[in-house]
This record gives structure tokens, sequence and C-alpha cells, in this order.
DNA sequence: ATCCATTTGTCCGTATGTATA
DNA sequence: TTATACATACGGACAAATGGA
């Protein structure tokens, strides 16, 4: 939203006064984009990428620096770089902050409830970047830490996109940034979360063995891809007896 | 600290030989805990530091970038590079996550409510790495956006240090953090936060007009000092009907 | 177990661009 | 205009990690 990178953001037409690493990352965006290298693949060395480039190996480095730093591309000394991949570890660490009194993360299990296709409400199809009235795919899981259940989750994605996820409703993964990224060529960047404290209703009570009105925190997450572009909508409705929600500021 | 001799005697296993812009960032923040610049101060030239550390103008910078992007230094180009300080704006910015339906922050103004020096309960002490027993420092406040009672929140600070801010209850100001570092040479630059959600209690219910029960959303805050030292403890009881907590990941 | 090529990581010195006062 | 400070860019050198021969 009040992002001054997408002003950056605008293909030609920019009056290119950018510095040139910027320049360069901007063109191995768009690469990966064009899909010249696929998730976990490596990249050609620095000496030749800026060599490709007609840049030094400093200005290249600094334009990978940014890509690392969004996590877009993982380095390791002495083997190379690569696209990152959406391993279960790296959503983990990044996308899931509910932990336990010990501040310890545990991946949930998750379990789907229902799964259907139906038309988005004006407001789900604006937040997503679609027509009012598209049809979204419509995920409803419940998700449990050592064997209790701890969230109640609905998931919405575009059903022109995502619909043949319907068909894997029994054996969907836990991971779904992964799925997305191998299935769907859709890598998930960035997000952003709302989080509300709400009285659980009736589903709620169902799926989390709670009466209610119990106050659950609600985490209402917009996930967007490489272009920040918006992909899926997540609704989490959290107990937090025994789980709370981590946001370490540095 | 870093004796080189000690650090010898584990050849393999220590790497003791830190690369030298992170020896030099070790060194800056040497000075900077020595106060050697105050907050707001400007630094001498990259072109000086270099000269001093004796290294080059690029091992410097590189130095310097980690303590930008820690948020201690500040840079600008044609004017110097600076010590962060707590300016309303950066509080704001990187330490309040609370956040109108058009995801706009605005600063709330508090009101004291009560103020007290007491003994600490033995859980509070160890989190704030003081003996138990020691006394605390209890400042309750209700803060308010736009007139309305929007958060209800405790601060705990150890009354060894912080205890003189008693005297000024009346005139405490809005951004603590700022009087922190103005007052006590203590700069925040990293917090925890800890996210439930709560039913509301009586003192909850009375600060921001809602009834008991109603759910409310708990921030627990913890926030360290460039020593990564634990200062406060901040617990924020918040209304989420007209505000949400905001929290970008990227 | 050792050597060796490859790749990223660090460090240097220099030159030039750009913002500020 | 001028001086100062940070920002970008270059090219070269060596260190450290990795993995295969």
């Amino acid at each position: 939203m009040l992002d001054p990178s997408t002003a950056s953001q605008f293909p030609s037409t920019r009056p290119t006064r950018n510095p040139l690493y910027i320049q360069v990352k901007q063109r191995i965006l768009d690469a990966i984009r064009a899909r010249r290298w696929k998730p976990g693949e490596m990249l050609p060395s620095e000496h030749q990428l800026a060599e490709e480039f007609s840049v030094s190996q400093g200005t290249l480095r600094k334009a990978i620096d940014e890509l690392v730093t969004q996590n877009i591309i993982i380095r390791q000394q002495g083997k190379g770089s690569f696209i990152a991949t959406h391993t279960a570890d790296h959503s983990l660490f990044y996308f899931f902050h509910l932990v336990d009194a010990q501040n310890r993360r545990e991946l949930p299990h998750s379990a789907v409830r229902r799964i259907r296709i139906r038309r988005g409400l004006s407001a789900e199809c604006a937040r997503l970047g679609l027509k009012a009235g598209s049809s979204l795919l419509d995920i409803k899981r419940v998700r449990d830490i050592g064997g209790a259940p701890v969230i109640n989750e609905t998931v919405l994605l575009s059903a022109a996109t995502f619909g043949s996820l319907k068909d894997m409703s029994e054996s969907l993964p836990n991971t779904l940034y992964k799925l997305y990224q191998e299935k769907y060529d859709t890598t998930v960047t960035s997000a952003a979360e709302s989080l509300r404290a709400v009285g659980a209703d009736e589903d709620d009570a169902d799926a989390l063995s709670i009466e209610v009105g119990t106050p659950i925190l609600e985490i209402d997450r917009i996930a967007f891809n490489l272009d920040r572009q918006p992909i899926e909508i997540r609704i989490s409705r959290c107990r937090t007896d025994r789980y709370h929600y981590l946001n370490m500021l540095e």
C-alpha cells in the first residue's frame, strides 16, 4: 500500500535515472519472472552475470545483495547463488508467527474442512485485484499443534488461476506456498497481516473446541507475489491460550 | 571480551577472526556506548573514520551499512551520518503497529492513570534481568486516538535506573523512548512483542469504556537497549474494533 | 587425505556522481 | 561557486567454503 518500492515498477517508461545496481537488480528480477531459472536452481556465477550485464562484480554483487535481503535469492559461499524455494522451514520462519510459551515454532498439521468455488464478495475481489464477482476458491481448514486444534483458517484464491487445487482437496499439503510455487509459478515473497481480537463464532467454537464468544486472535493476511500483486487472502482465527503471536522488532 | 589469546585456544570450533568490517562495526558501537557521540550528533566523515580505524572507505562503509539497517545510525547524502534519535516519527514507525481501517498510523495521546514504585514479581524481575524482588516503577496509562480510548497500558521499568520518572508523573511525555534516550542514556533499538486475545477485565473495561469480557488484544512487549539487555516491559491491552495491529512481512 | 578449480566473501584504492550548505 | 559528505562504480587481489578429482 504505502510501499515506495512500487514506484520503481514501471517497466520501461521510467526515465531510468536509477543507479546501475538497481537496473541490474530489475533485469535479474525480470529474468526470474520469465522463468529463466526455476526455484532452487543455481544462477550463473557472479563473474558470469557481471560479464553478461557489462558491469563490475561489485555492482552485480550489490544488485544480488538486495535480492538476498528480499529472500528472493539465497547465496552460499563456495557453492553458488540459488533462486529461493518455499521450504517448510522458510515458510515457518517468515510467515508463521504462532509460538509456544518457550517461543518455539512448530509447523501445525492441517485438515481440510471444506473446499469450494464461489463468487467472491466485492470487497474480497477488490483486495485480490480481481473484477467484482470473480469466482474464488474458498478453502476452510483447521490446523492443530501437538494434536490440539489451534487455528480455524480460511484461504481465498482466484479460481481462474488456482481452481485446480479443488481436485486435491484431500491431499492438500501443509505448506500451501510451496505448492503455489511448484504448480502455479507463483512465489509469495511478502505479505501484510492485520490482527484483531474477536469473539469466537459458532464455526470457530466447533473447529477449535471452545465456547462461542471466547476471545480469539484473528489474523487477516494478504500475500503478494514477486510483482507485488495480491495472490491470496488468508484469515486465521487462533486460540491464544497455549500459543501466542510473536513479532520481533529490530 | 574477545581476547584473542583465549580465543585461539579453540582453533577449529571458534572462528576467532571476524571480518574486518564487523570488527569496525563493533568498535563504532563501543564508541557510541561510551557516549563519544550523543544521539543526534554527527559522526566524523567516512574518510576520517576510515583513517582512524586504518581501513578502506569501502570497509568502513560496510560497517556503517549494518548500523544503518539496525536503525542505530542515520545517513544523509551531502550532510553526514548521525546517531539515530527517538523522534516521535521513528517510534511511531518502528514500535507502534496499531493502524486505522485505512492502514494509517497516528500517535495516540496518553494520560497517566497511576504511577508507583513496587517490588517486582519474580517473573517480572527475571524478564528484566534483575534480582528477584527488585523494585520496579509501574506506570499505568490510557492512550486514546481521536479522543476515544484505545489502549490500556502498563509500563514496568527498573526503579534503580528509572525511579526518578515518578516525579514527572503529570508531565510524562507521549513518547517514552525519547525520554529514556535523553534522560537515561538508554536507547531502545529492538523489541519482542507477544500478542494474545483476552477478555477485558474490570480495569480494562473502566479504562476503555467497554464491557467486561469484551475480546481485546494484549501486546506484551519487552524492549532492549544497544547491548541487547532488557529495559522495559510494556503490556498494552487494546480495543481492536476501530484499529488493528498491522505487521508487514517482507 | 590432498590437491585443485569454482564460487562467494572480504578488502583495497581510486574515480566519479549527487545532494547539501 | 565552492567545499564537503555520502553514493555509486570499477577492477584487482586474496580469503574461505565447497565439492570433486
